[in-house]
DNA sequence: CCTCTATCGTGAAACGTTTAGCTCTATATT
DNA sequence: AATATAGAGCTAAACGTTTCACGATAGAGG
C-alpha cells in the first residue's frame, strides 16, 4: 500500500531521467518517443500524479476558479453555479463555491479567502463588495466577473439579465388584460435587480399613461415572509390592486401563501405574476404566469467570459451581456377587458 | 500600488529578524512582546498575508473540507450544506463545494479532484464511489464523512436520518385516518435512502397485517417528471388507492402537477403525503402532510464529527448518526375513519 | 571535414513557507 | 559560584514542482 504520494522524483529515478525531463513531458514539452513510453509507464507504476499545491506555488496558477454568492439555498443561483462549473470543468477547471450568507462582511471576507487560494478567475454575485477588492484582483490578473447585479461606478464584465424590461413586460401583461391597478412588491432598494424591477413597473406606467398610485408599491426583502405581509396588506387595502407583481421567487412564495391562507381565489378575486421558478409556477393551482431568467445562459455566459479573461483576451472591456427574460403564461391573471 | 504580494522574507527585512522568528510568530510561537509589535506594524505596512499555497505545501494541511454532492439544485443537500459550511468557519476551515451532476464518473474523478487538493477532510453524499477511494483517504489520514446515505460493507462515519421509520410514520399517518389501499412512489433502489424508505412501507404494513398489493409500489428516478406519471399511473388504475406517498421532494412536486392537471380535489378524491419542502408543503392548497428532514441538524452532526476527526480522536468509530424526522401535518389526506 | 541547426536532456535555482537543531543570553536553582 | 533551565532568535534544509540556461548529440548542408 503507497501510504505516501510518489512524487516527480520517482519517477524520475524509476525511468532514470532528470526531474527536469519529467517535468517537461508532464507539460507537454518534447521528450523522444521512447522516453514518453518510459514515463508512462512508471506514473502508471507508481500512482504517480502531479502535487498540485507545489504546482502552484511555481506558477501562480490553480486551475481554480472561486465562485461567490449570497446563498446556497438560491435555486435560482444554485442553477447557474452548477452550468459554470459544468462550462468550466470541460476546460479543466475547478470551482471552489462559497456562501456569504447575505453578509457583506462574509463577503469581503471569502473575496480574501479565495484570493488566498490563489484561484485563477473569480465569478461573484456582488452584495457589498469593497471594490478595492475588486481592482486589486484585476490588477493581479485575477479576472472578476460579476452575475446578476452590477456595481455602479466600477468597469468590471458582468452578466445579468434585462431586468428592466423584464419587470415592463410583466406589468404591460397586465395592462393588456384590463388591469389597470397593480400592485408591485418590490426588492430591497440597494440591491441593484430590485431597483431594475421598479424601474420597469415605473416606466410602463409611464409609457401607458396610468398614475402610479403610491400605495401600490410596497418594499420587501426578498424573502418569504415579506412576501406575504405585503399580499395581506394589499389585501386589507379600502382599494386594493386588481392585479399584483411579485419580483422575486421567494417572496412570490409568501404572496401564493397569503392567498391561499385567506381563501382568495387566483385569478378570480386577485391576479398574480411571480418570478422565477417555473416548477413553483406548476405546483400551484392555477398555474402561476412568472417572469423567468434564463439561468443556463447566464451561467454560460459567465463562463465563457471569465474563459477568454482568463486566457487574457481583454477586448470589449468591460463588457456587459444583458440577457432577456421571458414569461411563462399560467392561469394567474384574470381578462378584465382584452384589446386584443 | 502593491502589485506583488509581500512574503514572510520582507517581513524579516522590515524587522531586521529572521523568516524563523517570524514564521515562529505567526504561528503562535514565543517572541519577545517588543518583536510583536514590530512585526503586526510589519504585517501591517506591508499587507502580508501567509501564502497559503506555500504553506499547505510544507504542512499538508490546508485547513480546507471538501463538500461533495450529487447536485447543486437540490434545496435538501444546499441547506445542510450550507449549515456545514457555516460551523467549519468558525474553526477556520473553509469549504469547497463540489457537484457530480448524479454521475458517478464525476464523483470518483471529483473525490480525487478534492484529495489533489489536499483538502484536510470530505464529507460525501454517495452515489457510486469507488470504495478504495474512501479507504485511500481514509489511509493518508483525510477522514471521510458520508451524508444522507451510506455504502454497505464499509466502515466510514455516517450522518443520516432514519429513512425507514419515516417512512413507516407517514404510512401509519394514512392508517391511523382509516387508509387502506396506499400507494408508494419509490426512489431507484440503488439509492441507499430509497431502499429504506421502501422499507419502512413494507414493515408498517407487515405491523398493521396490512396485505401490499405490489401493484401499489412504483419505481420512479427522484425526478419530477417520474412523479407526475407515477401519479397519473395510480389515478388511471381501475382500483386505485385512496392515499399516495411520495418519497422525495421532486416527485412530491411531479404528483401535484400531475393531480392538478386533472383537476383532482386533494383531498378528496386523492391524499397525499410527500417529502422534504415545507415550503412547498405550504404553497400548495390545502397545505400538504410531508415528512421534513432536520437539514440543519445533519449538517451540524457532520461538521462536529468532521472537525473531532480532524483533530484525530477516532473514537467510536464508525460513527452512525441517525437523526430522526418529522411529520408536519397539512390537510392533504382524507379522514376516512378515524379511530381515535 | 567543418559548421549550423534542431532536438532532447540536464543541473540548479526558485517559489514561500515550516521546522529541527543550534546558539546565546538571562534568570532560577543548588 | 557553578550549573541547570527556559526563552528568544537564527541557520539551513526541506516540501514538490517549474524553468532558465546550457550541454550533448546527430543529421544536414556546404
Amino acid at each position: 500500500m503507497v501510504l505516501i504520494a510518489s512524487t516527480i522524483k520517482d519517477v524520475a529515478k524509476y525511468t532514470g531521467l532528470s526531474i527536469a525531463t519529467i517535468s517537461k513531458y508532464i507539460n507537454g514539452g518534447n521528450v523522444r518517443e521512447e522516453n514518453k513510453k518510459l514515463i508512462d509507464e512508471a506514473i502508471k507504476a507508481l500512482d504517480f500524479r502531479v502535487n498540485e499545491i507545489a504546482r502552484g506555488l511555481k506558477t501562480n496558477k490553480t486551475a481554480t476558479i472561486g465562485v461567490l454568492i449570497p446563498s446556497l439555498e438560491n435555486i435560482f443561483l444554485t442553477s447557474i453555479v452548477s452550468r459554470v462549473e459544468s462550462i468550466l470543468l470541460q476546460y479543466g477547471y475547478s470551482t471552489i463555491i462559497c456562501d456569504y450568507r447575505q453578509n457583506k462582511e462574509l463577503e469581503n471576507q471569502k473575496f480574501d479567502f479565495l484570493m488566498n487560494k490563489f484561484v485563477d478567475g473569480i465569478i461573484l454575485v456582488p452584495l457589498g463588495i469593497n471594490e478595492d477588492k475588486i481592482k486589486m484582483a484585476l490588477e493581479k490578473d485575477v479576472p472578476v466577473i460579476l452575475i446578476d447585479r452590477s456595481i455602479k461606478g466600477i468597469d468590471c464584465d458582468v452578466v445579468l439579465v434585462d431586468n428592466l424590461n423584464a419587470a415592463y413586460n410583466a406589468v404591460e401583461l397586465l395592462f393588456t388584460k384590463g388591469h389597470r391597478r397593480v400592485g408591485i412588491i418590490c426588492g430591497p432598494q440597494d440591491i441593484y435587480t430590485a431597483q431594475e424591477r421598479l424601474k420597469g413597473y415605473i416606466r410602463v406606467h409611464e409609457d401607458y399613461q396610468i398614475k402610479i398610485d403610491d400605495a401600490l408599491v410596497k418594499y420587501g426583502d426578498y424573502e418569504i415572509q415579506s412576501g406575504m405581509e405585503l399580499m395581506n396588506y394589499f389585501l386589507e387595502m379600502e382599494n386594493p390592486p386588481t392585479a399584483v407583481f411579485v419580483t422575486n421567487y421567494e417572496m412570490t412564495l409568501g404572496a401564493v401563501m397569503a392567498l391561499n391562507s385567506r381563501n382568495i381565489s387566483i385569478p378570480n378575486e386577485m391576479s398574480l405574476i411571480g418570478f422565477d421558478n417555473i416548477q413553483l409556477a406548476n405546483v400551484v393551482k392555477p398555474k402561476l404566469s412568472i417572469v423567468v431568467q434564463p439561468m443556463q445562459q447566464i451561467g454560460e455566459f459567465a463562463a465563457n467570459l471569465l474563459l477568454k479573461r482568463m486566457k487574457g483576451d481583454k477586448s470589449g472591456y468591460p463588457a456587459m451581456l444583458r440577457l432577456k427574460t421571458d414569461i411563462v403564461e399560467g392561469e394567474s391573471i384574470k381578462v378584465i377587458n382584452s384589446f386584443i
